[in-house]
DNA sequence: CTGTATCCGTGTTGATACTG
DNA sequence: CAGTATCAACACGGATACAG
């Protein structure tokens, strides 16, 4: 073989940051590209290779691989072979990597604010999901107490209000208040962008199933944190 | 069939992610390599090209011009010419910039548990004194109140310890009740590896003046979170 | 279905040298 | 001091082919 090993070495060496920072470490570990989202999608619970690759659009297969290869390695998450007759492989965040939760959900809620976010733009059922837990006004709240299921993409996800927070997982919507089901996109109008729960569902756009107050009441605790202003 | 312009076009749409998840977003503005750290060496107030470089351990001042247009064109810095007699150009963080301290902070609160971490890197002051904020352990504050100047790579730096809560500033270090100056890396036994004060004051690492006492409580109210233990 | 291993065109990175 | 220009590596994304 060639000296590829020894330039492979290099390479890496000089994707590092030399940086005793933990900031720098950080975007080591998490910042190269597709990374961070791949982590998002496993957020709420294992994935295979195909989930991942459908929550991620364009990611080619590839580079998915060299991803998880590389997150395995730093272990925030882990490769699991299930054993027959499952004989499912999927992948995994350990616990450390669902430590870093708050700093996905940290970045997206900063991120909001730019002029730059397009909501037109594909929305992953777990993007979505996570969103609940990023845009919740705590205020809003009040005492309610309500379980709302969610229908997307043949998958059944769950949004739990209680004590003044949420709680959100992928889990059957059984025993749940009410239940949602529809386009990923088709829920930003509602929750974000003050579109009456009502009128989406006269608009074919989603339906309900139950609690239909409970569910409407429900749809007006979250917000887009405002914009910024760019100067020209 | 390729036009060259729209391959142009093209090569741009590549490097965004095409997700309406405020964390794609989050990783477009401050995902590239360099940018999430040119934001750290700003959090402290306005610097200058050459200032960014010397906190910056192998930034190329190419890379360095693009990343600063780039987030200068997201709106999360601004590039200031400062009229003469002055006659210094700095670039400094938008208000709305200044909102993703907490991601940094935490991003690097969170990478610090990696056992990938090595404290014999470089070290900017910037990083150091952030550090302090990021690695506070509040229930060691009790009720002490302090103001430590840092003397760090020929510029001065505060920190303030009220209320159980920690505040970090560059600014002369003038009304300081104690002042430590030395090399960054020289703090790191001292606030994260429990190295006793005056044990390093008498190796030589750093000199204290003022209020001792009070310099070495300071010394102790930190802390690295604890290690993640990788399965083999 | 779940990946792995290629090749290839292009873009990005980083080192060096250079200019205002 | 504050950048710009150039250029050789290399990483990326897309396509494709292939293996368990």
């Amino acid at each position: 073989m060639k000296l590829e090993k020894v330039t492979g070495i290099e390479a890496r060496d000089r994707k590092w940051y030399d940086d005793a920072c933990g900031t720098a470490l950080g975007m080591e570990l998490v910042g190269e590209r597709w990374s961070l989202l791949i982590v998002r999608e496993l957020l709420l619970g294992p994935r295979r290779f195909g989930d991942l690759r459908a929550g991620l659009p364009g990611i080619s297969a590839n580079v998915l691989t060299q991803r998880l290869e590389g997150l395995a390695a730093a272990g925030i998450i882990v490769h699991e072979h299930l054993p027959p007759p499952a004989r499912a492989q999927v992948y995994a965040l350990t616990v450390w990597g669902r430590e870093c939760e708050p700093v996905v959900l940290g970045l997206g809620r900063w991120a909001l604010r730019s002029p730059r976010h397009d909501p037109m733009l594909h929305f992953s059922p777990t993007a979505l999901m996570l969103s609940l837990k990023m845009l919740l006004v705590h205020a809003r709240v009040g005492n309610l107490a309500a379980s709302i299921g969610l229908h997307l993409r043949g998958e059944d996800y769950l949004a739990k209000i209680a004590n003044g927070g949420i709680q959100v997982s992928r889990a059957p919507v059984v025993d749940a208040d009410a239940v949602l089901a529809g386009e990923t996109n088709a829920f930003l109008p509602i929750f974000y962008g003050g579109l009456p729960l009502e009128q989406a569902v006269a608009s074919g756009a989603l339906t309900v199933t139950g609690d239909v107050d409970r569910a409407t009441r429900f749809s007006t605790l979250f917000a887009l944190p405002e914009k910024v202003v760019l100067a020209a």
